[in-house]
DNA sequence: CCTTCATTTCGACTATTCTGGAAATGTGGA
DNA sequence: TCCACATTTCCAGAATAGTCGAAATGAAGG
């Protein structure tokens, strides 16, 4: 459980999720640490902090290429999450939605209004 | 974005985390905060700042029933979650587990291999 | 070696979160 | 009304997280 929360916890954050999103959108060959803080305008000292605590919830991956260091998402690591919410927090009903249209817009998460 | 982020980081806490799938293990019925803290042995002052934190966020729905509040997980937030990872975070791949029967196992589901 | 450049670590500060006792609020019953 | 009980709010202290300039590390190329 300790891995789950942690793995939340890193991706609780914005800076952090957009970190995430990012390496995700560029998939499995990464990214190195400049462009991502430059893409997202952070200085140095606080993506490196950031994409620290990504790696240690194991949601991330960096290699040394060169003078760079690349990062890529760690989509397995990120599947186990969304399987264990799947599975422990959504009391066995379908939990993903079912279409797999891909989109910018994401309002899904309404507040729902109903009275008991 | 604010709004997954709050429910991440809603989630990120080991005993929100636990009270939250306690709700889930009880359905929509739900538990009064009473038993929620007899079960995990929280005091009241605590439970209620976690409750309220879980409210907040948009995963849990409280209503008042006699004396008592009785607390119950919002599926469908939980859902609207899930499917934002899904979608957003998983970089196109299948990201849940493809068997929804399995009770407490959730290891190994390696099928990643896709160039861009 | 020496310099340059990419990234990380250090350090110091501010802000937020977590915790739980005590007091307050609200509810039903006598 | 008055009491017992469930839950929340108030408060304050302790712990943790986030920020980022400046210094340190490490890697390539002259």
């Amino acid at each position: 459980m300790t891995q789950i929360v942690d793995a939340l916890a890193a991706l609780a954050q914005e800076t952090r999720l957009k970190v995430y999103r990012l390496l995700v959108e560029a998939g499995p060959e990464g990214l190195p640490a400049g462009e991502i803080a430059d893409e997202l305008e952070l200085p140095g000292a606080t993506l490196s902090f950031h994409l620290a605590h990504l790696a240690r919830a194991g949601l991330l991956r960096g290699r040394q290429e060169g003078r760079f260091v690349i990062y890529s998402a760690d989509f397995q690591n990120m599947n186990a999450l969304v399987g264990y919410l799947t599975e422990n927090c959504c009391g066995g009903r379908a939990c993903a939605p079912a279409n797999p249209r891909k989109g910018k817009d994401h309002e899904t998460l309404s507040r729902t209004r109903r009275r008991a």
